[in-house]
DNA sequence: CCACCTATCTAAACAGCGTTCAGTTACCCT
DNA sequence: AGGGTAACTGAACGCTGTTTAGATAGGTGG
C-alpha cells in the first residue's frame, strides 16, 4: 500500500504504528536523537502531533518501539554473521562484529538501541528483543567452550562481551576497525582463559 | 562564604560557575537526568534561567562541566583504590571497581558522565579530564603486564578493559556484585591471555 | 442493506523547556 | 573618584510533548 509510508487517501492512515516506526528511524538517521521530535515526525508521516500518542502512549514508547525493531534487526544480522563463519569461535566475533556495526548498517535504529535513557528499558517487548538477541551470542559462546563448562561461567563470559561490545559501541575513544580488533583479542581471552 | 551553596547578598553570586556544578548534581542525583532542567537548577541556586548561559553558554555545557568534574571524581577513586591494592592487577581491578561504583558513591555526577548523549563529546576539558582517568588505567596495567610488551598492545587491552568496564557500568542486565565479578574475569583474562 | 459502535485521527490549547537580548547592577582598575 | 567591564535580570520567543473534546471511518450484528 502506498500509505505505508506516507500521506493518505482516507482519513483512517491504514498502519500508523509502522509509518512511524518505519519513518522515525529514517529521521533519526538523518537528524540524530537531537534532531529528532514527535512534531517532525508527525508532519513527515502526514498525521497530526496527537496521533502517535494513541498507539505509542508517549514519545519514549515510540522510541522505545523503534528500539524494540532495531534489535529484531541486530539479530537477524547476527544470524547472517553467524552463518557465513569457518567456526564456532569466529562466530562468536561475527556476532560481534555485527553489534559494532549497527551504528553504519542501520544508523537510526543504533542511535536510539546505544541510548537506553532516550527509552523505557523496562518494556516487555524491547527486553525480550534485547535478551533474544544476548541469547543468540550466549548459545554461540557455549559451543565454542568445552562442553564441561558450567552454564553460570558461560553466562558470565557471554556477558563479558557483551558489555565489552556495547562499551565499543558507545565510546568515543575507539573507532571502528580498532573496535574490531580489540573484540576479537577479548573473544579469545575469555575463550582460552582460565576457567 | 555562604553564598557558594546558594541564595545572596549581593547582586552578584559570588561564584555562581561553581554553585550551578555543585547543586546541578545534586539535583541530578534526586531528579534523574529525566528530572533535571536548567529553570529548576536556576531557582534552586537563586538566580534567573539566563544566568547560567553566561557562563557555560548552553545547557549542554553545564551538563559537560558537572561530567568533567565527575571524571575527576573517577581519578581520584581510583588514586584511593588502587593505594590500597596489594599488587599491580589487583590495582587495575580496583580501578575498575570504583569506575562501577561512581553511580552510587556520586550518583548525579554519574548520571551524566555515563549518558554522552547529554553532553558535548568534544569539549576540550571533558575529554582531558575523561583521558587523564583513562591514562591512569592504562599506567597501572601496564605496570601488571610484562614490560616487554609493546606500548600498542597495552594500549589495547586498556582499552578492552575500559569498554568492558563501561559496558557492565550502563547496561541494565547485570547488577553491581555481578559487573565486579566480571569485571575480574575480564582483567585477568587480558593479564594472562595471549600477547 | 443499514445502523450502530469502537478505534482512529483531528484541532486546539497547555505547561514547560532552552535560548536570546536589551537593560541594570556591582565590582575592579586606573 | 570615575569609567569600563563582567555579572546578572526580566521578558519574550519558538519549540517541545501531552491532554482534551470532537469528528470520522470501518467493521459488525440486526
Amino acid at each position: 500500500m502506498a500509505q505505508d509510508q506516507q500521506g493518505r487517501d482516507t482519513y483512517h492512515h491504514g498502519n500508523l504504528p509502522e509509518a512511524l516506526v518505519r519513518e522515525g528511524a529514517r529521521l533519526l538517521a538523518e537528524a540524530g536523537a537531537e534532531g529528532f521530535s514527535l512534531r517532525k515526525l508527525a508532519e513527515r508521516t502526514g498525521v497530526t502531533v496527537a496521533a502517535p500518542s494513541h498507539h505509542f502512549g508517549s514519545a519514549k514508547g515510540l522510541l522505545t518501539a523503534i528500539a524494540t525493531r532495531g534489535f529484531e534487526k541486530l539479530d537477524h544480522q547476527m544470524d547472517v554473521a553467524a552463518s557465513s563463519a569457518n567456526s564456532p569461535s569466529d562466530a562468536v566475533i561475527a556476532m560481534c562484529i555485527a553489534y559494532l556495526r549497527m551504528r553504519t548498517t542501520h544508523p537510526g535504529y543504533a542511535d536510539v538501541m546505544f541510548q537506553l535513557n532516550l527509552l523505557d528499558a523496562r518494556d516487555e517487548r524491547f527486553r525480550a528483543s534485547a535478551f533474544r538477541a544476548f541469547g543468540k551470542l550466549e548459545t554461540a559462546l557455549a559451543a565454542a567452550l568445552p562442553t564441561s563448562l558450567a552454564a553460570d561461567q558461560i553466562a558470565l563470559k557471554a556477558k563479558a562481551i557483551w558489555a565489552a561490545t556495547h562499551g565499543l559501541s558507545v565510546l568515543p575513544m575507539i573507532d571502528g576497525p580498532e573496535s574490531e580488533r580489540i573484540i576479537e583479542a577479548v573473544v579469545a581471552a575469555q575463550l582460552g582463559g582460565s576457567p
